[in-house]
DNA sequence: GAATATTTTGAAAGCGCTTGCAGAACGTAG
DNA sequence: CTACGTTCTGCAAGCGCTTTCAAAATATTC
């Protein structure tokens, strides 16, 4: 015996439990191999020894060994989840909707935050391989297309909020142009045609999206689109607010902003009241994301809504077709208006 | 050779590295052994060799194999974090903090939520042990302490927001009470003495807490506490906002509000704001958490600050050293107060 | 320089499970 | 009843690493 028996029962204590398969086996009276077969359903076994086993198993409360079965079988039953940050509402949300979605399939999920860094990012990705994870699932990644379909060599990769196209690479793009153009719609729809435009970090592909649906919808209604109406931020409630300052100060006259997210808007929205600019009577104001909190702002917010947990569930979903060798099925239900009182029709 | 070719590449490939110890080794001409004994630290190696093995990894870009490594060593690297839902910004926050703190120890956390639910809480657990964690770091459980006890024994335990003891138990403690006292406190020496109360679910701990540190205040003061500015919230936006309505419903008055927490104050601003009464002018908020969005509301919102990334960072380490069989040195930081402009001395 | 104390090292036995292979058990046909 | 085809089932060899034990190499002492 390798370690001292006080050791070994304080590691198995540790470890929880300390039933092997071998024990089982035993217990009832067959080989190790007819307990892992039973327990993989990977072949017949005769019906009387499954029921033995079966009872064993309950008797001796067995649980199977996680740790060992990857190491022989050479699948961990995790997968890595890359994602930008924890401490976002928006985030969050997918989180806990990929946690669901991974753990009906009994699959756990490994967290890990790249701070919009793609050094971190890297960094992140490698430490999940390292743990031999057996597909990643990218939430908004900054990394170019091409170290993506690198990656998917390695493992199946599943990213939401963007487009890659691979063989082992799923995409839940969640169109972010067309919410942006429906959010643009109805301001126009409104009557407003001076519209401003916070948006996102301008090398962030999902911002792009939703910039060009914002001008896509001017177009449509034949409004000439004006840079100067447009003002960078970088999806957080301190870049929404100090963009609006900045439009503000500019000068430029304008009766609605759109904010590329709803954490803009809400830095938008607080420069606003502190210029005595009133929401929704001078200003209307538009997010996207739709937030749980963004019900509640003051005034609360029009926003355009996306299932944050559908995405999330499909996610995760798309990623066990991926490992499973299947082609996962697409269905992720697009962006619709959330109206609440932000926004108002322009007085003539 | 148990896989055809074929099928071992692919699962090489899977699995990020196929280069291993034994091939080191080779490299390096030592045994197995001695790689293993260098890349922990276990023994003395001659100089010569450690630097011919550190050769050959780097050229071979060897990656140990966690998983192996686990089920020889009988550790998992990994410990298991129990929260009750990823999508609040609260808990995110402190997410992050713990994930930062564990990668620094080079562990990974596994996340999984409980939904303030015991029997789902239950589930959590066994999943992570199943998964063999060397220890469970409990945000904000809603288990009886009897059962956390029970838990410590199998693995060591971290607990935030509430406090249990045990051999293997570290509680996180925050002290809400004097973070209330403190908001309770600042808003009486505004010139506040009616001021309300919305509370967070009667059973939680952390609630009971706050509470105790309002009515600490109160008596403090000398101002008599009535149930009648007491409305019970549930710690949600929603909640405070229909606290915050029943309390203007009964007619109550009062020239301040202390909420348990942000999101409740969020909830009943909006209140206020639906009813036409003024913050900071007529009605004065504090909140408790002092998310990252408080900065951003309207008014920014005057909340009782604690480091959130502080308290996850210190449950991490505490969990590392628990592992490591330390007794963790408890070191939070107390509340602070962050004033900003949702409250005013009240006029005389 | 022999004898002894130390430090390094390698061989080998696992960790708990999966799985290829071949033998056992059963069924069926001749 | 023998021969042959099917199912079952057990044996044993790993998965990649850690660790014990004892042998090998080196250092120390007289």
């Amino acid at each position: 015996m390798r370690r001292s028996d006080l050791e070994r029962r304080v590691t198995l204590a540790a470890t929880g439990s300390a039933v092997t398969l071998e024990m089982v086996a035993q217990e009832a009276g067959v080989s190790p191999s007819t307990v892992s077969r039973i327990l993989n359903g990977t072949a017949r076994v005769r019906e009387s020894k499954v029921r033995a086993v079966n009872a064993a198993i309950s008797k001796l409360q067995f649980m199977p060994n996680p740790v060992a079965r990857s190491l022989a079988g050479g699948k961990s039953m995790s997968v890595g989840v890359v994602i930008q940050t924890l401490d976002s509402p928006f985030y969050g949300g997918a989180l806990a909707a990929i946690e669901k979605g991974l753990m009906r399939a009994s699959y756990s999920g490994l967290f890990v935050s790249g701070h919009w860094r793609e050094s971190d990012e890297r960094r992140c990705i490698d430490h999940l391989l390292s743990r031999r994870v057996e597909g990643i699932i990218l939430v908004t990644s900054c990394l170019p297309d091409q170290e993506i379909v690198h990656l998917s060599r390695t493992v199946p990769v599943v990213l939401t909020g963007r487009s890659v196209v691979g063989e082992r690479i799923y995409s839940v793009d969640v169109d972010s142009t067309q919410g942006a153009r429906l959010a643009t719609d109805y301001l126009i729809g409104q009557g407003h045609d001076r519209i401003a435009y916070i948006a996102g970090p301008v090398d962030h592909p999902d911002a792009i999206q939703r910039m060009s649906g914002y001008k896509a919808s001017l177009a449509a209604h034949r409004i000439p689109f004006s840079k100067k109406l447009v003002s960078v931020g970088d999806y957080s409630d301190a870049g929404g607010h100090a963009a609006m300052v900045r439009l503000l100060d500019a000068g430029e006259k304008f009766t609605a902003v759109f904010a590329a997210n709803d954490q803009s808007a809400y830095g938008a929205m607080l420069a606003l009241y502190r210029r005595g600019v009133k929401v929704p009577q001078d200003v209307s104001v538009v997010g996207f994301d739709d937030l749980l909190t963004s019900a509640f702002t003051i005034p609360p917010l029009t926003t355009v809504h996306r299932s944050i947990d559908g995405i999330g569930e499909c996610a995760a979903e798309a990623m066990i077709d991926l490992i499973a060798g299947r082609a996962p099925v697409a269905k992720v239900s697009s962006a619709t208006l959330a109206i609440r009182e932000s926004t108002r029709p322009i007085r003539a």
